[in-house]
RNA sequence: GGGCUCGUAGCUUAGCACGGUUGGAGCGCUCGGCUGAUAACCGAGAGGUCUGGAGUUCAAAUCUCCGCGGGCCCA
């Protein structure tokens, strides 16, 4: 009986992967793959939700195939792996895509188009690409149940998140504070940070010299100013201090400046590493630090700016300060930038807003009201020049952000926004992170740890619409305010009644009114929404609706592995820590493996805009799943960038999958003509031949090596290790070596040797192989396994993943095999310099060597023998004369070196014999080479008839029998010369082959015909099965 | 502007944590060889200021510092 299904030489991947996956849909693979390991260990893994209002690149696909290959892995080591696909829905880029297609850009224009309808749109247009994320995710052989994914837009899921910020609000963690945010005074919307890396360019902005008058107890007094710095003049309004540094050194100098026409002294404070902004002489009249300044009053440039909540107009001391610009004295406006906000809170101070939403002054400010305050600069700076408290003007070019949509410079504009105070979580912050395996090693006291040490408060709430909405409720009468927790506390606090199923979004959730505890009022809801990354950060929990379900969370919990880029260490990575250490003083996760970028094939970033955007759908029509998914594994550590182009995978197929399909095809090739069963044959390792043992011994050495670099997520260790083992240990050594084993015809224990070992070894190569290009695997599983040995399973993907048999490892022998081979280089060598092919054989070669290499060489010396072609091998003492070694002339024998202690020595002097055989070996090549051409079958019988001169005839008489063996003719005779010599299309109907052959100096006519025997019907019939 | 990271032949890369033969491979190129699994393979050759500079050291691709360039994050 045929036990194996012939295959075709050249395979067809991207077909080969259509049918896999097709057999995976029919036979439920994925899904047995995952409930065959019920009950086993879990392995926990957490997709990061991605958002499929965009299409898929290469870079969502990388760290696809990286979960693929190794959930796969764990899976076939034998742990549970539940994996839940997921989606991130919410969120500002998601409201953007909307209001470019209805052609609107700011949040009246939405208002005005309805809340209601705007969300409706959002909650559509967020899975407009979701089929090209599926077919692209199911393409690549990525398994996961797409069937059941989490969404974040769900009622379940937002439950979960709201009963996580009640668990943060009943711990005071959650407050409302100032945000200062970058703003489209246009557009009316906060920008993201991402938005706003798009608009920066280069401008030209006033740099104004401002002369802060100190307040000073004695009016008379000689006044004194500190000297401060700005680029922005309108933020003057609303100045509430001065920051020095408190270490550095500050000086008080005497300057003249000009005042109207008049020049006049002035006693000016600056920083004395900025002293040359000063124009003209000076005299410095005192040095002091920066912190003897502290406290200082000094007036205020303007005196119509309310100021509520604190101090106002001194110095404070603020680490920031920095003497690379400006004075040493930087201007501060709580109201117009981050860090001055910041700082003011710590210190206490007040907080003044003179500017309007749509960023034009406020009647706080009467000379400048209802200006937009970038026109207010000039009269700002003339408002001073003429109060001779500007000391000097410049320009200064900088880069400064503007709106990416119409181009407005933005504003930053403190907002009121609710805060988690992850500030007093640092340290839980820190103590969970000790506990997570981070890989690259670098990131977890690096990039990530760093963040840590100076982590601040997380703003979570979003003034906008698409979003988990915030689920605080305030008492308008009273103030007091409420965190709801769940559908049920909403529906159990609410005036009016609420349906179970209601839609927890905006507008719906905007309109339910709570009843006050404390006064009866009513409660609204605070209109914001919530940042969507304190929903992903919520998937842990969220997923599976706890604690409204408990326990999915119970055993999924925390998480065993998550990957992501690099770009995730402030993103995800960061907001599942800090979700999880709110709410449950734990790491989320225990491993994170974080990967680096793609980049086009000029290592440049790909982005829409540059138009390098590999497109995968049309990537999928060329390329095979296999072949990309290699590439990426192998092409280095996935910790780093990756450079990608179409010709890297095809060369990566070329390279990697044919040499594997071509191993595969040429024992399924051999084994269909001898209907070779594994089932029938059964040889102990011990008992084969020495490359068996060595091919054996270097799979298992390769298992640990794999499964040692896969432990460690060193995925291009591994990959790399197999791509070495499959291509020179098995196909370039084990089976070319193994080649004429194959070929016997009759009964051979030998034979079958080779056989056991080419298959046990091919099928766990396979099995090594599956997570990493489960398709290709999965299809030589199939002939070579299933439906072959009877206790193995469907696929190959519900095998258990192979392990090292340390008793196979044989240590010496992978030794052995390593000198022989350099043994073969050097007697190539040799032959090479002495001018004889290698299909000429000579009589001998002496190694002369140390005992050890000696007994190592000598375990395998008939593979250096058949290698070098010649007929016997010596073995010398290094340090014995040579000339005595050889009998005979050293001239005759060509030296080549292969280490300082090891030489070889090849006989150079061909007898007849020798001659007459190298001339025989290139009729039975050239009669091979005719066969080919002709594509026979190869069990075919064939004839041959031959022209030429004596020698050459005499040479093929006494080497006839070898001849016909080897070509697997019935007869070779002479004959006559055919004209014109027929060609190999002639032949293939039928004719002769003939063709004239130049053999060194002989010429050489010969001729094949096939003989159409009873053999080659059996092998056609064959086929067909 | 700040932090992190990467930078080795035309291209893709190994080596670097722990300094020490002549910096290894593959693709591509030239020449020769081998071949009935292989668009494969083997040998020889051309091709390297190991991003530039400085320092530490008897000795630096490797350690330190300062530049330059790419990438990411934050401004």
């Amino acid at each position: 009986m045929l036990y194996f299904k012939r295959e075709t030489q050249k395979a067809d991947f991207a077909k080969l992967e259509e049918e896999i996956l097709e057999l995976w849909d029919r036979e439920k693979t994925f899904e047995r793959s995952v409930d065959q390991r019920d009950g086993c260990d879990k392995f926990v893994f957490v997709e990061g939700p991605p958002t499929a209002n965009g299409l898929p690149h290469p870079g969502h696909i990388l760290t696809r195939v990286v979960k693929d290959l190794v959930l796969r892995y764990k899976t076939m080591r034998g742990f549970y792996v539940r994996r839940k696909a997921g989606w991130d829905t919410h969120g500002l880029p998601v409201e953007i895509e909307v209001e470019k297609d209805l052609g609107i850009s700011s949040k009246q224009e939405i208002e005005k188009y309805g809340i209601e309808k705007f969300n409706q749109k959002c909650k559509d247009s967020v899975f407009r690409y979701e089929k090209e994320w599926v077919n692209a995710t199911k393409r690549v052989g990525f398994w996961i149940d797409m069937d059941d994914p989490y969404i974040t837009f769900k009622n379940d899921y937002i439950e979960s998140v709201w009963w996580s910020l009640k668990e943060i609000w009943n711990r005071g963690l959650l407050y409302k504070g100032h945000k200062v945010v970058p703003f489209c005074p246009r557009c009316e919307t906060t920008l993201s940070s991402h938005e706003v890396a798009q608009g920066y360019q280069d401008v030209e902005d006033p740099s104004i010299y401002v002369k802060f008058k100190v307040k000073q107890e004695n009016d008379e007094s000689e006044p004194l100013y500190l000297l401060a710095w700005t680029t922005t003049p309108w933020t003057l309004l609303g100045n509430i201090a001065l920051a020095v540094h408190p270490s550095h050194t500050y000086v008080k100098v005497r300057v003249s400046v000009k005042d109207e026409d008049r020049v006049k002294e002035n006693v000016l404070i600056l920083a004395e590493a900025r002293l040359d902004v000063l124009e003209g002489e000076y005299e410095i009249i005192e040095r002091f630090k920066g912190k003897d300044l502290e406290d200082l009053k000094y007036e205020p440039l303007f005196d119509f700016a309310k100021i509520e909540g604190g101090e106002a107009h001194k110095v404070i001391t603020a680490d920031f300060v920095t003497l690379d610009e400006g004075t040493g004295i930087v201007h501060t406006a709580p109201a117009f930038g981050e860090v001055d906000y910041e700082v003011c809170r710590e210190k206490k101070l007040g907080f003044s807003q003179p500017v309007s939403i749509d960023g034009h002054f406020t009647d706080e400010v009467p000379p400048l009201e209802g200006m937009f305050v970038k026109d207010a600069d000039r009269l700002i700076i003339d408002m001073l020049t003429q109060r001779g408290i500007l000391y000097k003007e410049e320009r200064y070019l900088h880069s400064y952000p503007f709106c990416w949509r119409c181009g407005s410079p933005l504003l930053y504009y403190a907002r009121e926004s609710w805060f988690i105070a992850m500030k007093s979580l640092r340290d839980n912050l820190l103590a969970n992170n000790e506990q997570i395996n981070w890989y690259p090693e670098y990131l977890k006291y690096g990039r990530f740890g760093n963040f840590l040490e100076d982590i601040e408060d997380w703003a979570l709430s979003r003034e906008r619409f698409w979003g988990t909405p915030l689920n605080i409720w305030l008492c308008n009468d009273c103030g007091q305010g409420h965190c709801v927790g769940s559908i049920k506390e909403l529906q159990e606090k609410a005036k009016n009644s609420v349906p179970s199923d209601i839609d927890l979004h905006r507008p719906y959730i905007d309109d339910v009114v709570l009843e006050c505890d404390s006064c009866s009022g009513d409660m609204q809801r605070v209109k914001d929404v919530i940042d969507c990354w304190y929903d992903s950060g919520s998937a842990p929990f969220a997923q599976w609706h706890y604690p409204f379900e408990v326990e999915e969370f119970r055993q999924n919990f925390p998480a065993h592995f998550i990957t992501e880029a690099i770009d995730q260490t402030r993103g995800w990575f960061y907001s599942l820590l800090g979700v999880s250490t709110a709410i449950f003083d734990a790491p989320p996760y225990l491993n994170v493996l974080s990967l680096g970028h793609i980049l086009d094939e000029k290592g440049v970033k790909m982005s829409k805009s540059k138009g390098n955007v590999v497109d995968m759908n049309t990537l999928f029509d060329t390329e095979a799943a296999d072949a990309l998914r290699w590439y990426l594994f192998t092409a280095g550590p996935l910790t780093d960038d990756i450079r990608f182009s179409a010709q890297a995978i095809r060369e990566k197929q070329k390279k990697f999958l044919n040499t594997l399909w071509n191993s595969y095809f040429f024992f399924v090739t051999y084994a269909t003509i001898d209907q070779f069963s594994p089932n029938e044959k059964s040889i102990p390792v011990e008992q084969r031949n020495a490359i068996d043992r060595w091919l054996i011994s270097r799979l298992n050495t390769l298992t640990k090596d794999v499964i040692d670099a896969l432990e460690r997520f060193e995925l291009h260790v591994a990959s790399r290790k197999i791509e070495e083992f499959t291509i020179n240990d098995l196909s370039n050594w084990y089976i070319r070596r193994s080649r004429r084993r194959f070929w016997i015809v009759e009964e051979n224990f030998d034979k079958d040797c080779a056989y056991l070992t080419l298959y046990e070894v091919l099928v766990s190569l396979c099995k090594l192989l599956a997570p990493f290009v489960p398709f290709v695997t999965e299809h030589i599983y199939q002939n070579l396994v299933r439906g072959v040995l009877e206790d193995e399973r469907d696929s190959v993907h519900l095998c258990d993943y192979p392990s090292p048999d340390e008793s196979l490892i044989a240590v010496e022998l992978e030794g052995s095999m390593e000198l022989i081979s350099k043994l073969v280089d050097a007697g190539r060598r040799a032959r090479s310099d002495a001018g004889i092919k290698i299909r000429q054989p000579l009589k001998e070669v002496v190694v002369t060597c140390g005992k050890d290499k000696r007994e190592k060489a000598e375990r395998m010396a008939g593979i250096l023998k058949d290698e070098v072609n010649v007929k016997e091998v010596k073995f010398g003492d290094a340090s014995e004369g040579i000339a005595d070694l050889l009998e005979g002339e050293l001239a005759n024998y060509k030296r080549a070196e292969v280490d300082e202690e090891t030489c070889l020595f090849l006989d150079c002097c061909p007898s007849k014999t020798l001659i007459e055989e190298g001339l025989v070996r290139d009729i039975v090549r050239r009669t091979q080479g005719m066969r080919k051409d002709l594509d026979l079958e190869y069990t075919e019988k064939i004839e041959i008839m031959y022209a030429c001169d004596e020698e050459v005839k005499e040479a093929i008489q006494n080497f006839s029998d070898y001849i016909c063996n080897e070509t697997l003719a019935v007869s070779i005779e002479e004959g006559e010369e055919g004209t014109p010599p027929s060609s190999a299309e002639d032949a293939k109907s039928g004719h002769i082959y003939e063709k004239r052959w130049k053999i060194g100096d002989k010429d050489v006519y010969l001729a094949i015909k096939p003989i159409l025997s009873v053999e080659r019907d059996k092998n056609i019939s064959k086929r067909e099965k």
